[in-house]
DNA sequence: TATGTCGCTTTGGTATACCAAATTGAGATA
DNA sequence: TATCTCAATTTGGTATACCAAAGCGACATA
Protein backbone atom coordinates (compact mmCIF):
# COMPACT_ATOMS: atom_id res chain seq x y z
CA UNK A 1 0.00 0.00 0.00
CA UNK A 2 0.69 3.54 0.05
CA UNK A 3 1.61 3.88 3.44
CA UNK A 4 5.11 1.67 2.69
CA UNK A 5 7.42 5.02 2.78
CA UNK A 6 5.54 7.42 1.82
CA UNK A 7 4.31 8.66 5.64
CA UNK A 8 6.72 8.65 8.12
CA UNK A 9 6.65 5.98 11.43
CA UNK A 10 4.91 7.67 14.23
CA UNK A 11 3.12 9.51 11.71
CA UNK A 12 -0.72 10.25 12.63
CA UNK A 13 -3.14 9.62 9.95
CA UNK A 14 -5.63 11.46 10.06
CA UNK A 15 -8.84 9.39 8.37
CA UNK A 16 -10.74 12.53 6.74
CA UNK A 17 -7.46 14.04 5.58
CA UNK A 18 -6.11 10.98 3.87
CA UNK A 19 -9.20 10.01 2.45
CA UNK A 20 -9.70 12.92 1.27
CA UNK A 21 -6.78 12.25 -0.38
CA UNK A 22 -7.24 8.78 -1.56
CA UNK A 23 -10.13 9.98 -3.08
CA UNK A 24 -12.31 7.20 -0.51
CA UNK A 25 -14.71 7.94 1.82
CA UNK A 26 -13.83 7.30 5.49
CA UNK A 27 -15.93 3.86 5.80
CA UNK A 28 -13.31 1.94 3.35
CA UNK A 29 -10.43 3.51 4.47
CA UNK A 30 -11.02 2.48 8.37
CA UNK A 31 -11.80 -1.05 6.57
CA UNK A 32 -8.62 -1.02 5.21
CA UNK A 33 -6.54 0.67 8.16
CA UNK A 34 -8.10 -2.00 10.41
CA UNK A 35 -6.76 -4.71 7.94
CA UNK A 36 -3.24 -3.36 8.10
CA UNK A 37 -3.43 -2.64 12.25
CA UNK A 38 -3.50 -6.70 12.21
CA UNK A 39 -0.61 -7.16 9.88
CA UNK A 40 1.56 -4.40 12.46
CA UNK A 41 1.65 -2.09 9.78
CA UNK A 42 -0.04 0.93 11.10
CA UNK A 43 -1.11 0.71 15.39
CA UNK A 44 -5.05 1.98 16.10
CA UNK A 45 -4.84 3.19 19.88
CA UNK A 46 -8.74 3.54 20.94
CA UNK A 47 -9.78 6.87 20.44
CA UNK A 48 -6.86 7.91 19.47
CA UNK A 49 -6.94 6.82 15.68
CA UNK A 50 -4.29 5.08 13.93
CA UNK A 51 -0.67 6.03 13.56
CA UNK A 52 2.41 4.27 10.85
CA UNK A 53 3.71 1.19 13.25
CA UNK A 54 7.01 2.42 14.54
CA UNK A 55 9.39 -0.70 13.97
CA UNK A 56 12.32 -0.84 16.95
CA UNK A 57 15.21 -2.85 17.52
CA UNK A 58 13.69 -5.12 19.44
CA UNK A 59 10.91 -5.73 16.67
CA UNK A 60 13.60 -6.01 14.15
CA UNK A 61 15.61 -8.41 15.83
CA UNK A 62 12.40 -10.70 16.68
CA UNK A 63 11.08 -10.37 13.39
CA UNK A 64 14.21 -11.76 12.08
CA UNK A 65 14.33 -14.62 14.10
CA UNK A 66 10.77 -15.73 13.23
CA UNK A 67 11.33 -15.16 9.77
CA UNK A 68 14.88 -17.40 9.85
CA UNK A 69 12.32 -20.37 10.97
CA UNK A 70 10.43 -20.34 8.48
CA UNK A 71 12.44 -20.06 6.08
CA UNK A 72 14.41 -22.88 7.37
CA UNK A 73 11.16 -24.56 7.33
CA UNK A 74 10.52 -23.73 3.77
CA UNK A 75 14.16 -24.73 2.57
CA UNK A 76 13.98 -27.99 4.02
CA UNK A 77 10.41 -28.33 2.56
CA UNK A 78 11.58 -27.06 -0.95
CA UNK A 79 14.35 -29.22 -0.99
CA UNK A 80 11.69 -32.60 -1.40
CA UNK A 81 9.02 -30.45 -2.71
CA UNK A 82 9.60 -28.08 -5.26
CA UNK A 83 9.00 -29.00 -8.92
CA UNK A 84 11.72 -28.68 -12.24
CA UNK A 85 9.70 -25.77 -13.30
CA UNK A 86 10.11 -24.13 -9.90
CA UNK A 87 13.16 -25.12 -9.48
CA UNK A 88 14.57 -23.62 -12.88
CA UNK A 89 12.33 -20.36 -12.49
CA UNK A 90 14.02 -19.66 -9.24
CA UNK A 91 17.73 -20.20 -10.80
CA UNK A 92 16.57 -17.65 -13.60
CA UNK A 93 15.63 -15.04 -10.82
CA UNK A 94 18.96 -15.92 -9.30
CA UNK A 95 21.21 -14.85 -12.50
CA UNK A 96 19.38 -11.85 -13.11
CA UNK A 97 19.92 -11.02 -9.45
CA UNK A 98 23.72 -12.09 -10.08
CA UNK A 99 23.37 -9.45 -12.69
CA UNK A 100 22.10 -7.08 -10.92
CA UNK A 101 24.52 -7.23 -8.14
CA UNK A 102 27.54 -7.04 -10.80
CA UNK A 103 26.01 -3.94 -12.20
CA UNK A 104 25.51 -2.87 -8.68
CA UNK A 105 21.92 -1.82 -8.99
CA UNK A 106 20.88 -2.24 -5.65
CA UNK A 107 17.17 -1.79 -5.73
CA UNK A 108 16.84 -4.24 -8.88
CA UNK A 109 18.93 -6.58 -6.79
CA UNK A 110 16.27 -6.17 -4.04
CA UNK A 111 13.41 -6.83 -5.98
CA UNK A 112 15.13 -9.85 -7.57
CA UNK A 113 16.28 -11.12 -3.90
CA UNK A 114 12.68 -10.56 -2.49
CA UNK A 115 10.93 -12.52 -5.07
CA UNK A 116 13.93 -15.48 -4.80
CA UNK A 117 12.87 -15.61 -1.12
CA UNK A 118 9.31 -15.85 -1.79
CA UNK A 119 9.24 -18.08 -4.33
CA UNK A 120 11.59 -20.60 -1.71
CA UNK A 121 9.09 -19.75 0.93
CA UNK A 122 5.95 -20.83 -1.18
CA UNK A 123 7.58 -23.85 -3.14
CA UNK A 124 7.65 -26.49 -0.57
CA UNK A 125 3.60 -26.27 -1.26
CA UNK A 126 2.52 -25.22 2.63
CA UNK A 127 0.23 -22.10 1.77
CA UNK A 128 0.03 -21.05 5.76
CA UNK A 129 3.72 -20.95 5.81
CA UNK A 130 3.95 -18.94 2.56
CA UNK A 131 1.48 -16.41 3.92
CA UNK A 132 2.96 -16.28 7.35
CA UNK A 133 5.85 -15.49 5.42
CA UNK A 134 5.17 -12.94 3.57
CA UNK A 135 3.32 -11.03 6.31
CA UNK A 136 5.92 -10.85 9.03
CA UNK A 137 8.28 -10.15 5.57
CA UNK A 138 6.19 -7.04 4.86
CA UNK A 139 6.98 -5.48 8.49
CA UNK A 140 10.79 -5.39 7.84
CA UNK A 141 11.01 -4.66 4.25
CA UNK A 142 11.16 -1.31 4.59
CA UNK A 143 13.91 -1.61 6.81
CA UNK A 144 15.77 -3.85 4.46
CA UNK A 145 16.30 -1.74 1.74
CA UNK A 146 18.65 0.02 4.44
CA UNK A 147 21.20 -3.08 4.82
CA UNK A 148 23.45 -4.19 1.85
CA UNK A 149 25.50 -0.89 3.17
CA UNK A 150 29.03 -2.55 2.16
CA UNK A 151 29.80 -4.04 -0.66
CA UNK A 152 31.48 -6.63 1.67
CA UNK A 153 28.27 -7.76 3.07
CA UNK A 154 26.42 -7.42 -0.54
CA UNK A 155 29.12 -10.33 -2.20
CA UNK A 156 28.77 -12.26 0.94
CA UNK A 157 24.79 -12.42 0.58
CA UNK A 158 25.55 -13.26 -3.25
CA UNK A 159 27.62 -16.22 -2.11
CA UNK A 160 25.30 -17.19 0.00
CA UNK A 161 22.85 -17.19 -2.92
CA UNK A 162 25.07 -19.44 -4.65
CA UNK A 163 25.25 -22.13 -1.82
CA UNK A 164 21.04 -21.92 -1.59
CA UNK A 165 20.64 -22.42 -5.24
CA UNK A 166 23.26 -25.22 -4.95
CA UNK A 167 21.29 -26.96 -1.63
CA UNK A 168 18.16 -26.50 -3.96
CA UNK A 169 19.34 -28.30 -7.11
CA UNK A 170 21.05 -31.16 -4.76
CA UNK A 171 17.64 -31.72 -3.00
CA UNK A 172 19.57 -31.41 0.18
CA UNK A 173 17.18 -30.32 2.95
CA UNK A 174 18.87 -30.10 5.91
CA UNK A 175 21.90 -27.64 3.64
CA UNK A 176 19.71 -25.81 2.52
CA UNK A 177 18.03 -25.07 5.92
CA UNK A 178 21.35 -24.35 7.62
CA UNK A 179 22.78 -22.28 4.77
CA UNK A 180 18.77 -20.06 4.52
CA UNK A 181 19.06 -19.51 8.55
CA UNK A 182 21.91 -18.23 8.56
CA UNK A 183 21.86 -16.31 6.12
CA UNK A 184 18.88 -14.32 7.28
CA UNK A 185 20.80 -14.32 10.56
CA UNK A 186 23.43 -12.38 8.17
CA UNK A 187 20.89 -10.14 7.09
CA UNK A 188 19.54 -9.07 10.58
CA UNK A 189 23.01 -8.25 11.81
CA UNK A 190 24.05 -5.98 8.80
CA UNK A 191 20.15 -4.38 9.06
CA UNK A 192 20.31 -3.94 12.50
CA UNK A 193 23.85 -2.87 11.92
CA UNK A 194 21.88 -0.07 9.24
CA UNK A 195 19.57 0.61 11.68
CA UNK A 196 21.62 1.72 14.20
CA UNK A 197 23.04 4.78 11.97
CA UNK A 198 20.41 7.01 12.80
CA UNK A 199 17.70 5.42 10.66
CA UNK A 200 18.55 5.47 7.11
CA UNK A 201 16.00 5.56 4.10
CA UNK A 202 13.36 3.56 4.76
CA UNK A 203 10.82 4.86 1.24
CA UNK A 204 11.87 2.83 -1.70
CA UNK A 205 8.86 0.81 -2.25
CA UNK B 1 -15.38 -13.50 19.67
CA UNK B 2 -18.15 -15.22 19.30
CA UNK B 3 -17.61 -17.12 16.11
CA UNK B 4 -15.54 -20.07 18.03
CA UNK B 5 -18.25 -23.01 17.21
CA UNK B 6 -21.27 -21.23 17.07
CA UNK B 7 -21.47 -20.89 13.44
CA UNK B 8 -21.19 -23.71 11.21
CA UNK B 9 -17.50 -23.54 8.79
CA UNK B 10 -18.74 -21.61 5.63
CA UNK B 11 -22.13 -20.43 6.73
CA UNK B 12 -23.26 -17.27 5.31
CA UNK B 13 -22.51 -14.42 7.72
CA UNK B 14 -25.81 -12.14 6.57
CA UNK B 15 -24.10 -8.50 8.44
CA UNK B 16 -27.33 -6.86 8.82
CA UNK B 17 -28.55 -9.96 10.62
CA UNK B 18 -25.47 -10.62 12.44
CA UNK B 19 -25.29 -7.07 13.63
CA UNK B 20 -28.76 -6.72 15.12
CA UNK B 21 -27.98 -9.95 16.74
CA UNK B 22 -25.01 -8.43 18.04
CA UNK B 23 -26.96 -5.28 19.06
CA UNK B 24 -24.02 -3.41 17.10
CA UNK B 25 -24.70 -1.40 13.25
CA UNK B 26 -22.73 -2.62 10.34
CA UNK B 27 -20.20 -0.35 10.42
CA UNK B 28 -18.20 -1.77 13.75
CA UNK B 29 -19.59 -5.44 12.57
CA UNK B 30 -17.59 -4.85 9.41
CA UNK B 31 -14.64 -4.18 10.57
CA UNK B 32 -14.56 -6.71 12.92
CA UNK B 33 -15.30 -8.96 9.94
CA UNK B 34 -12.42 -7.73 8.06
CA UNK B 35 -9.91 -8.17 11.20
CA UNK B 36 -10.93 -12.27 11.49
CA UNK B 37 -10.98 -12.02 7.87
CA UNK B 38 -7.29 -11.07 8.17
CA UNK B 39 -6.57 -14.02 10.20
CA UNK B 40 -8.38 -15.99 7.97
CA UNK B 41 -11.36 -16.89 10.50
CA UNK B 42 -13.53 -15.70 7.90
CA UNK B 43 -13.39 -15.53 4.47
CA UNK B 44 -14.74 -12.17 2.75
CA UNK B 45 -15.02 -12.77 -0.79
CA UNK B 46 -15.74 -9.48 -3.27
CA UNK B 47 -19.76 -8.66 -3.27
CA UNK B 48 -20.35 -12.10 -1.94
CA UNK B 49 -20.03 -11.55 1.70
CA UNK B 50 -18.81 -13.15 4.35
CA UNK B 51 -18.27 -17.05 5.55
CA UNK B 52 -17.01 -18.86 8.29
CA UNK B 53 -13.29 -19.84 6.85
CA UNK B 54 -13.90 -23.87 6.21
CA UNK B 55 -10.82 -25.70 7.25
CA UNK B 56 -9.56 -28.68 5.22
CA UNK B 57 -7.19 -31.32 5.70
CA UNK B 58 -4.17 -29.30 3.80
CA UNK B 59 -4.85 -26.64 6.04
CA UNK B 60 -4.30 -28.56 9.26
CA UNK B 61 -1.34 -30.50 8.16
CA UNK B 62 0.09 -26.82 6.91
CA UNK B 63 -0.39 -25.01 9.67
CA UNK B 64 0.32 -27.81 12.50
CA UNK B 65 3.71 -28.19 10.04
CA UNK B 66 4.34 -23.89 10.62
CA UNK B 67 3.38 -24.56 14.23
CA UNK B 68 5.70 -27.34 15.23
CA UNK B 69 8.64 -24.84 13.33
CA UNK B 70 7.26 -21.90 15.72
CA UNK B 71 7.36 -23.60 19.12
CA UNK B 72 10.49 -25.34 18.70
CA UNK B 73 12.13 -21.90 17.84
CA UNK B 74 10.02 -20.41 20.92
CA UNK B 75 11.72 -24.06 23.15
CA UNK B 76 15.22 -23.12 22.31
CA UNK B 77 14.67 -19.79 23.17
CA UNK B 78 12.58 -20.39 26.04
CA UNK B 79 15.17 -22.95 27.42
CA UNK B 80 18.10 -20.38 27.38
CA UNK B 81 15.61 -16.92 28.29
CA UNK B 82 13.07 -18.14 30.73
CA UNK B 83 12.96 -16.73 33.99
CA UNK B 84 12.69 -18.61 37.14
CA UNK B 85 9.26 -17.30 37.76
CA UNK B 86 7.58 -18.08 34.41
CA UNK B 87 9.38 -21.56 34.63
CA UNK B 88 7.60 -22.24 37.83
CA UNK B 89 4.35 -20.61 36.33
CA UNK B 90 4.62 -23.49 33.53
CA UNK B 91 5.25 -25.92 35.97
CA UNK B 92 2.11 -25.03 38.13
CA UNK B 93 0.14 -25.54 35.35
CA UNK B 94 1.88 -28.68 33.88
CA UNK B 95 0.56 -30.29 37.46
CA UNK B 96 -3.05 -28.57 36.99
CA UNK B 97 -2.44 -30.01 33.83
CA UNK B 98 -1.43 -33.74 34.98
CA UNK B 99 -4.41 -33.57 37.69
CA UNK B 100 -6.81 -33.22 34.80
CA UNK B 101 -5.85 -36.06 33.28
CA UNK B 102 -5.82 -37.92 36.39
CA UNK B 103 -9.37 -37.02 36.64
CA UNK B 104 -10.33 -37.78 32.74
CA UNK B 105 -11.54 -33.82 32.39
CA UNK B 106 -10.67 -33.04 28.63
CA UNK B 107 -12.00 -29.54 28.28
CA UNK B 108 -10.41 -27.98 31.74
CA UNK B 109 -7.11 -30.51 30.27
CA UNK B 110 -7.42 -28.32 27.09
CA UNK B 111 -7.54 -25.04 28.67
CA UNK B 112 -4.68 -25.73 30.83
CA UNK B 113 -2.43 -27.57 28.04
CA UNK B 114 -3.17 -24.45 25.88
CA UNK B 115 -2.07 -22.13 28.50
CA UNK B 116 1.29 -24.16 28.81
CA UNK B 117 1.78 -24.05 24.88
CA UNK B 118 1.13 -20.15 24.80
CA UNK B 119 3.39 -19.09 27.90
CA UNK B 120 6.44 -21.95 26.53
CA UNK B 121 5.43 -19.39 23.08
CA UNK B 122 6.28 -16.51 24.57
CA UNK B 123 8.97 -17.33 27.13
CA UNK B 124 11.45 -16.90 24.81
CA UNK B 125 10.95 -12.93 24.69
CA UNK B 126 10.19 -12.27 21.16
CA UNK B 127 6.64 -10.99 20.92
CA UNK B 128 6.78 -11.43 17.10
CA UNK B 129 6.95 -15.41 17.62
CA UNK B 130 4.53 -15.37 20.17
CA UNK B 131 1.71 -13.38 18.22
CA UNK B 132 2.76 -15.32 15.55
CA UNK B 133 2.19 -18.53 16.96
CA UNK B 134 -1.23 -17.76 19.08
CA UNK B 135 -2.30 -16.44 15.58
CA UNK B 136 -1.89 -19.62 14.09
CA UNK B 137 -3.38 -21.77 16.73
CA UNK B 138 -6.84 -20.02 16.67
CA UNK B 139 -6.97 -21.02 13.39
CA UNK B 140 -6.60 -24.93 14.18
CA UNK B 141 -8.20 -24.24 17.90
CA UNK B 142 -11.68 -25.48 17.04
CA UNK B 143 -10.24 -28.52 15.81
CA UNK B 144 -7.51 -29.00 18.33
CA UNK B 145 -10.41 -30.12 20.48
CA UNK B 146 -11.33 -33.02 18.78
CA UNK B 147 -8.17 -34.61 18.97
CA UNK B 148 -6.83 -36.75 22.13
CA UNK B 149 -9.72 -39.38 21.11
CA UNK B 150 -7.82 -41.88 22.05
CA UNK B 151 -6.78 -42.15 25.66
CA UNK B 152 -3.46 -43.92 25.09
CA UNK B 153 -2.89 -40.78 22.69
CA UNK B 154 -3.61 -38.81 25.19
CA UNK B 155 -1.18 -40.52 27.52
CA UNK B 156 1.15 -40.27 24.80
CA UNK B 157 0.88 -36.72 24.92
CA UNK B 158 0.91 -35.83 28.57
CA UNK B 159 4.43 -38.17 29.02
CA UNK B 160 5.39 -35.50 26.43
CA UNK B 161 4.79 -33.08 28.50
CA UNK B 162 6.92 -34.31 31.32
CA UNK B 163 9.90 -34.52 28.50
CA UNK B 164 9.28 -30.86 27.79
CA UNK B 165 8.70 -29.55 31.52
CA UNK B 166 12.20 -31.82 32.29
CA UNK B 167 14.22 -30.35 29.12
CA UNK B 168 13.12 -26.56 30.18
CA UNK B 169 14.24 -27.18 33.62
CA UNK B 170 17.13 -28.88 32.30
CA UNK B 171 17.69 -25.38 29.70
CA UNK B 172 18.46 -27.70 27.17
CA UNK B 173 17.44 -26.01 24.34
CA UNK B 174 18.10 -28.26 21.29
CA UNK B 175 16.22 -31.14 23.66
CA UNK B 176 13.14 -29.40 24.08
CA UNK B 177 13.54 -28.10 20.44
CA UNK B 178 13.47 -31.96 19.13
CA UNK B 179 10.34 -32.51 21.68
CA UNK B 180 8.08 -30.24 21.29
CA UNK B 181 8.66 -30.67 17.51
CA UNK B 182 7.66 -34.43 17.43
CA UNK B 183 4.71 -33.43 20.37
CA UNK B 184 3.39 -30.97 17.46
CA UNK B 185 3.72 -33.68 14.90
CA UNK B 186 2.47 -36.05 17.01
CA UNK B 187 -1.14 -33.33 17.97
CA UNK B 188 -1.27 -32.84 14.10
CA UNK B 189 -1.49 -36.68 13.30
CA UNK B 190 -4.17 -37.07 16.22
CA UNK B 191 -6.14 -33.83 14.79
CA UNK B 192 -6.01 -35.40 11.33
CA UNK B 193 -7.42 -38.72 12.40
CA UNK B 194 -9.95 -37.45 14.20
CA UNK B 195 -11.36 -34.87 11.36
CA UNK B 196 -11.11 -37.76 9.39
CA UNK B 197 -13.12 -39.73 10.80
CA UNK B 198 -16.29 -37.21 9.78
CA UNK B 199 -15.68 -33.78 11.26
CA UNK B 200 -15.98 -34.17 15.27
CA UNK B 201 -17.49 -31.58 17.40
CA UNK B 202 -15.73 -28.52 16.66
CA UNK B 203 -17.66 -26.48 19.37
CA UNK B 204 -16.01 -26.24 22.49
CA UNK B 205 -15.15 -22.71 23.58
C1' DT C 1 -41.49 -29.81 -20.56
C1' DA C 2 -37.30 -27.52 -20.55
C1' DT C 3 -34.60 -23.53 -21.05
C1' DG C 4 -33.63 -18.79 -21.43
C1' DT C 5 -34.47 -14.12 -20.18
C1' DC C 6 -36.14 -10.36 -17.53
C1' DG C 7 -37.13 -8.16 -13.33
C1' DC C 8 -37.41 -8.10 -8.39
C1' DT C 9 -35.33 -8.89 -4.05
C1' DT C 10 -31.55 -9.61 -1.26
C1' DT C 11 -27.09 -8.17 0.22
C1' DG C 12 -22.67 -6.16 0.21
C1' DG C 13 -20.05 -1.47 -0.79
C1' DT C 14 -19.72 3.36 0.04
C1' DA C 15 -20.82 7.95 1.53
C1' DT C 16 -22.45 10.91 4.99
C1' DA C 17 -24.37 12.64 9.14
C1' DC C 18 -24.40 12.60 14.00
C1' DC C 19 -22.30 11.74 18.59
C1' DA C 20 -18.88 11.39 22.12
C1' DA C 21 -14.28 11.54 23.76
C1' DA C 22 -9.95 13.81 23.80
C1' DT C 23 -6.86 17.44 23.07
C1' DT C 24 -5.58 22.10 22.90
C1' DG C 25 -5.66 26.93 23.63
C1' DA C 26 -7.14 30.93 26.01
C1' DG C 27 -8.25 33.26 30.02
C1' DA C 28 -8.26 33.86 34.84
C1' DT C 29 -6.35 33.37 39.26
C1' DA C 30 -2.74 32.38 42.58
C1' DT D 1 4.66 34.32 35.39
C1' DA D 2 3.03 29.83 35.88
C1' DT D 3 -0.62 26.71 36.37
C1' DC D 4 -5.26 25.26 36.46
C1' DT D 5 -9.70 25.07 34.45
C1' DC D 6 -13.18 25.40 31.08
C1' DA D 7 -14.77 25.58 26.57
C1' DA D 8 -14.28 25.04 21.73
C1' DT D 9 -12.60 22.40 18.09
C1' DT D 10 -10.66 18.47 16.28
C1' DT D 11 -11.10 13.62 15.49
C1' DG D 12 -12.39 8.95 15.97
C1' DG D 13 -16.74 5.76 16.69
C1' DT D 14 -21.24 4.48 15.18
C1' DA D 15 -25.56 4.52 12.81
C1' DT D 16 -28.04 5.04 8.69
C1' DA D 17 -29.23 5.94 4.04
C1' DC D 18 -28.30 5.21 -0.68
C1' DC D 19 -26.32 2.59 -4.60
C1' DA D 20 -24.90 -1.23 -7.33
C1' DA D 21 -24.13 -5.99 -8.16
C1' DA D 22 -25.47 -10.66 -7.69
C1' DG D 23 -28.88 -14.29 -6.95
C1' DC D 24 -33.37 -16.12 -7.57
C1' DG D 25 -37.85 -16.89 -9.26
C1' DA D 26 -41.44 -16.49 -12.47
C1' DC D 27 -43.05 -16.24 -16.93
C1' DA D 28 -42.79 -16.89 -21.72
C1' DT D 29 -41.29 -19.25 -25.65
C1' DA D 30 -39.32 -23.05 -28.22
Amino acid sequence: MILEGELAPGERLNERALGERLGISRTPLREALRILASESLVRVEPNRGAIVAPIDRADIEATFEVLAALEGLAGELAATRISDAELAEIKALHFEMRAHHARGDRAAYFAANQSIHARIARAGGNDVLGETFERLNARVKRVRYAANLSRARWDKAVDEHDRIIAALEARNGPALRAILESHLAGKRESVLAAFATGRPAEAYD
